[in-house]
DNA sequence: TGTAGGATCCACT
DNA sequence: GTGGATCCTACAG
């Protein structure tokens, strides 16, 4: 069920974004297991891209992990507020990320809820990526980790995704990039049917 | 060493 | 639909 390393080793990371929607992504952080379903993720496509952190072949302290082989966690600050959650993906050197924008919350919803103070868990609860960073304990701390321990990892529960039901759209927050703040490198799984 | 601005969210109106 | 919260990063000097 747990995705294996190989699955995020492939170059082709607006692919891979795509393909996340529908998997599951659980943390067991302070023994609370939380999880829900991926429904919104976008693709951060290496060093050509001028929405990404890596543009240019930018190495810092910050976009190191991006560069290590596809399979760890790359989380940042932003706004100095929020912790936002990137799979790093591709091989080593190629710093592509998927950033995960949103989940439908299934496991650990009485955690959720503690964690972020609201008085339900409906989807509302993590459906933005410094969210659903917030309700499931996601935060520097685990910056690099790597996606197949038992701390933050993804898996693939065989729920089969019409095409149909995705969406894409621009990246958001991005509109410095120039022409690149119009790729469709934005996902989003229409479940609405699944929940109501 | 200093500073501008950001892959956001929420409480307002 | 608007603005404040809040602080790290990158880059200029």
């Amino acid at each position: 069920m747990k995705l294996p390393i190989s699955y995020y080793q492939t170059n082709d990371v607006v692919y891979l974004a795509k393909d996340l929607l529908g998997k599951f992504l659980i943390t067991n952080i302070e023994g609370l297991v939380t999880g829900g379903m991926i429904v919104e993720t976008e693709a951060y496509a290496g060093i050509h891209d001028l929405a990404s952190h890596a543009y240019g072949d930018r190495k810092t302290n910050r976009t190191r992990v991006m560069y290590r082989e596809g399979g760890v966690s790359y989380i940042y600050l932003c706004y100095g507020i929020h912790h936002l959650f990137n799979v790093v993906t591709g091989k080593l050197d190629v710093p592509h990320a998927v950033l995960i924008r949103g989940i439908f919350p299934m496991f650990g919803l009485k955690t959720m809820i503690k964690r972020t103070g609201k008085n339900k868990a409906d989807y509302t609860i993590s459906n933005g990526p410094g969210k659903l960073t917030k309700a499931m304990g996601i935060s520097l701390l685990y910056n690099g980790a790597l996606l197949t321990d038992d701390t933050i990892w993804i898996e693939d529960r065989r729920i089969r995704i019409d095409p149909f039901n995705i969406q894409a759209t621009r990246r958001i927050g991005v509109d410095y990039a120039g022409s690149d703040a119009f790729l469709p490198y934005r996902f989003l799984l229409n479940h609405k049917k699944t929940h109501t």
